[in-house]
Order: C-alpha cells, then structure tokens, then sequence
RNA sequence: GUCCCCGUAGCUCAAUAGGACAGAGCGACAGACUUCUAAUCUGUAGGUUGUGCGUUCGAUUCGCGCCGGGGACACCA
C-alpha cells in the first residue's frame, strides 16, 4: 500500500527538523506532532502547517526564523510538494503537484464504498449505549436525537477502524415498571365497565387506553375484576412486551438498529449485585448509614455519597448502573461511551466514581450529553409535555418530515447545544432544506452518468482516461473535497463530533453544485468527457458513502 | 445556594487539538435557464464573537470574575 499522502509530507517537515537538530540550530529532544491544515484561503497554498510557532516557545526563537531554517533545508526535490512559502507569522504554507489531485480520484475509482474509510481505531473495541429510554411510552423526538446522533457516531467510529457495538440498555424493572402495569390495567378494567382505581402516579397516556384495547381483543374479560398476583404480572409482561416492540420498531424506521438490547433484568438473575456490592466494599468504598448502604463517590469528586441499597433492602438504580457498567467492562470494551439527557448530566460524576471505585481507570467511561430538542411550527414552538399527554413522538415527526430530513436537522448541529427543529423549513422541499439540497446533488450526478451510457459513452474499468484535462478551477476545488473525506472522518472520530461530517457533506454538494452550473459533463470532446465523469463518478461516490454513514438515503432520482 | 451546558450577522448555527481577513444557510436587495434536473448558481449588504481582566508570538477557542438563557441537584426512574 502506498504511503498516505499528509504522512509523506509530515515526513519531509520532520527530516529538516531533525537535521537542524543535527546542526545545532534547534535545541530540542522530541519534535511534537506536525499538524496540517488546509488553509481557508487558497492564497496560503494546499496545506500549511504551524509547526515553527510551535516550537517557538521550546526554542525561544522568533517563529518566523524557525520556519526559515525548517525551509531553507527542506528537500523537495521529487516529491509531492511543489513550492513553500512562509506567510504571516510563521506558517509554512505548501503547494502540491496538480497530480496528487489525480491520484485521490484514482483512489475513489479503486476503493469505492471503503473510501473515506481509515485505520485509526486499530480495532480498539468501543461500546457506544444510546437512547436506553425507559420501556414506559412511546420514543419522543427527543430521544430521536440521541438515536440519531449515537447511531452516527457510531457509523464513524467503524469507518474509523473500531470495532463498535451499539447497545440500548433496558430498565424493565422496579417501580416504573410495576406502575406501568397497573396503568394498563386499571384501564383495561375501566373498559370493561370494572372499577379499579387508577395509579396515583400511572401514566395517562392514550398508548396505555390502546393497549389495554389490546388486552381485550386477545383475552376478552379474562383478568376483569383480578387483581392479584399472576394479573399482575401479566398486565406488566404485556405492556412492557409492546412498548419495547413498539419502541425497536420506531427506530428501526428511524434507521437505528442496535447489536444489543441489555436488559436490566438479567443483572439480577445473575445475582451480580452480592457480587459487585461484596468488591465495593473489599475496595472500602462502601459503608452503611442510617440502615442504607452508601458508595464513597465523594473520594473521586462528587458532592456527596450516593446511597445504593435503601432501607428497605431495596437497590437504587444507581446499583444498577454500577452493576451494569461492570459488565461492560467484563465484556472486554477498551472504551465506553453513554449518550445521555441533559436531564442526567448529574449522574455523570457519580457514575464516573462509580467506575473508578470498581477500579476502572476513570475514561473508560465518556458521558457525551445530548441537549434538548425544540419543534417550531409557524414560528411558534410547539408543545411537548408528557404529563399533559400532547407531545410529539418519534413516530409522528418520522411520519410528518420523513426518516431522512429528521436525521439530518438532528446531525447538522453540535449535539451539545439546543436543536430548534423547524418543521415548516424541513418539510419544504425546496432550496431552504439542505437534506434535498444535498440529496439532489446525488441525483443530479445519477442523472448525468443515466445520460451517458443512453449516449453510448462507456468506461472499463482498467480504462486509462486522461485525468489532467481537469484543469478548470471549479475541478481542483471539487476534488480537494473529495479528498479531505478521510481526515474528516479521522476528526470527527477522534472528536466525536458528528455534525462536522454533516457540514463537509454539505460542502461537497456545495462544491458540484458550482461546478455543475459553470462546466458541462456531457460534450463532442469525448476524451473531456470522460474525465469529467469519472470526476462526477468520484463525487456521486463520496456522497454516497458520507450519506450511508449518516444514514440517509441517497436517492437517483428526485 | 452548588454544579453542568449555552451566549458569534436580523434569525438558525459553523469555525478543523490556540492559528492567517470569524464563515454558511435563511431572510433583504440585485442578477443568471435555447444547457446533463433552476430543489441550482453569481453578486451586495449585514460583526467591538454578552462583558471585564488574565495566560502568549497569537484567544470565538484556555483561566478567573460579572451579566443573561437553559438544565441538574432524592433512600425517583
């Protein structure tokens, strides 16, 4: 495999260093990582790095005569780089030979659906646990943004080179759970003209009056007027059976579809709690107060101690997590990541104590925190409190905007600030929305390349097509996109950030857009045309790939 | 009261691990179809990055204080 192109030239950068080292210029031990950038401007070249303003401390020089010498003894005889400048205060600014564009759509033609993918992970082995919604009603929208945030993060870390399970955690059990029952319950009864008081604390939902519809259209009357122990446990059985089905099915419409469904359960049945409160307290971090049992999480910075046993004999929730988050690491995770609720930032200290308590290093757990979600419709945010019963779920967004357009309005902002969700702009089908701005690049390409072949103009795939004819600016512009994908996705790997991806794929179609107006693909110049759709080849590639990663759809036609 | 997130153009948001002249979209204004899809493209206007200090070659980015918005602070889940 050849050398990547950015390692080749980080390589050149460092053996001038290094050799200024030798001289005697540069009194240092370890040269730092070299970073290049691509220059907003393209007055400042290719790439550029800002290595000597970062040696400018270590070596107390001027930045700009350490960037002199890193030039002066620069050997780019034969190589990829063509010419160097040095500009403003000390970046080394590069410009490449016209061929390395070449060889990135070279590399498009050959590695189709894996480009962009990269080996940064090494296979590390990461658990991403996302939306793990209490089974208790239906998903809302903005449970719709962890899922589709989670779901791409996920896709990214995978491109990245990890080895990434998906996992919805599910709390089927305790009080909710119990409460949860008898809600339906006490309405299945109601219907059947039966008196039975409602939960003082139930859910009033419509989806609980449907279930319980449910219940007697399958076994009529049979628990009417029961309330003992196997009604019970049946009413709860049912209901959480449907909600969990109604919620897998939600987001498998959603595009999210999980390795794993963990179920909170099971960590009983195991007994693991003994287990886990038996270590907690050989390790001295739990103690009993006031007949409850308390974990030490303020040793590792928290507020105050967290309680996991009441005195009712009782585990917390909290338990658990602790037990749950032990089974992740058992299972052999390097890494695990929860995506939360704002409303559970709280519990991030104490999980983190929790972790290191079972003596886990403390990163082997990240908290990414998912900010809320607000609909706007005609100007005016809409609505969404549970208890009031109105609120728009999951399905109903999906159903009135489409799977496509939600993933994308849930992606293209950092998932750490608030999403204000427009419903009128994402049901527009027109230039406002950027989902069909960017799907219609996609189509756009399709349909020029349908065009083609009806025209009788074929490529083979050994063919040799003369790629240097691409010399218009808009091409050079167009490729340099196209070949940025892979650091993008190393970033965003590394970051977590999935919404930069979102901004490059918007970027690109941006850039065919522009293109696509000033050239035409399709000419008498055969020879023209054919380099020109292997370029919009590449670009229809890379669309697609960046779209699969997100998980919409790229469709040929609009 | 304590802790967390946020404050950038009229609006919604970006800004690559501290980098060059802070960028997009919408909205406003002015233009471009005899063309492979005008769901497109081009141009103009719009900013003391909430505020005051500090760290340094350099701060939207890091630290501290203040102002404003949101959230979290249970032997609830």
């Amino acid at each position: 495999m050849k050398i990547n192109l950015t390692d080749e030239i980080k390589k050149i950068l460092l053996n001038s260093i290094e050799k200024n080292i030798r001289q005697g210029n540069f009194h240092i031990k370890d040269v730092p990582e070299i970073i290049l950038l691509t220059p907003k401007n393209k007055t400042y070249g290719d790439l550029s790095t800002n290595i000597a303003m970062q040696l400018s401390r270590e070596l107390r020089l001027k930045p700009l005569d350490i960037a002199n010498f890193i030039v002066n003894d620069l050997d780019i005889q034969d190589t990829i780089i063509d010419k160097v400048k040095i500009a403003g205060p000390g970046f080394i600014n590069l410009w490449l030979k016209e061929n390395w564009l070449y060889q990135t759509l070279n590399e498009i033609r050959e590695k189709g659906d894996d480009y962009g993918k990269v080996d940064l992970g090494k296979r590390e082995k990461v658990q991403v646990e996302f939306v793990s919604v209490n089974p208790t009603g239906p998903l809302h929208v903005g449970h719709g943004k962890c899922a589709a945030v989670g779901d791409a993060l996920c896709n990214i870390l995978k491109a990245a080179g990890y080895e990434v399970e998906k996992e919805y955690y599910i709390n089927d059990q305790g009080r909710q759970i119990d409460l949860l029952g008898q809600s339906v319950q006490a309405r299945y009864n109601n219907l059947l003209g039966e008196k039975m008081e409602f939960p003082v604390d139930g859910y009033k939902g419509e989806y609980i009056v449907d279930i319980a519809k449910e219940v007697i259209d399958k076994f009529q009357d049979k628990y009417k007027g029961r309330d003992d122990q196997e009604s019970r446990e049946f009413f709860k059985e049912f209901t959480l059976r449907k909600i969990l089905e109604g919620i897998k099915k939600d987001l498998k419409d959603f595009g999210v579809e999980f390795d794993v469904w963990f179920s909170e359960r099971s960590l009983y049945e195991q007994n693991k709690l003994q287990e886990v409160m038996e270590l907690l307290k050989q390790r001295g971090f739990l103690y009993k107060k006031e007949g409850a049992f308390w974990l030490k999480t303020t040793v590792f910075g928290d507020e105050k101690d967290r309680v996991v046993i009441r005195e009712n004999d009782i585990p917390t929730y909290f338990a658990s997590d602790i037990v749950y988050h032990q089974n992740k690491y058992q299972r052999g995770f390097d890494k695990v990541i929860d995506i939360w609720g704002a409303d559970h930032h709280g519990y991030i200290k104490r999980m983190k104590a929790a972790i290191q308590a079972l003596g886990y290093p403390e990163d082997f757990l990240e908290v990414l925190i998912v900010q809320f979600v607000t609909l706007i419709r005609e100007g005016k945010e809409v609505g969404m409190s549970t208890r009031g019963g109105e609120f728009v779920t999951l399905r109903d967004l999906v159903r009135e905007v489409g799977k496509d357009v939600a993933r994308y309005f849930f992606l293209m902002r950092s998932y750490d600030s608030h999403t204000e969700f427009d419903l009128d702009v994402a049901k527009s089908q027109s230039m406002e929305n950027p989902v069909y701005y960017i799907q219609y690049a996609y189509a756009r390409i399709c349909s020029i390349i349908k065009k083609a072949k009806e025209s009788g103009i074929r490529i083979d795939k050994g063919e040799k097509v003369n790629l240097q004819l691409l010399n218009k600016e808009e091409e050079f512009e167009l490729i340099k996109k196209l070949s940025s994908l892979k650091e993008v996705i190393k970033k965003v790997a590394l970051t977590w950030k999935p919404h930069l991806l979102t901004t490059y794929l918007y970027d690109l179609a941006s850039s065919f857009h522009r293109y696509y107006t000033v050239h035409r693909v399709i000419t008498d110049d055969k020879e023209l045309t054919k380099a020109r759709l292997i370029l919009i080849d590449c670009t229809r590639i890379v669309l697609f790939n960046t779209l699969k990663i997100l998980g919409i759809s790229a469709p040929e036609r609009m």
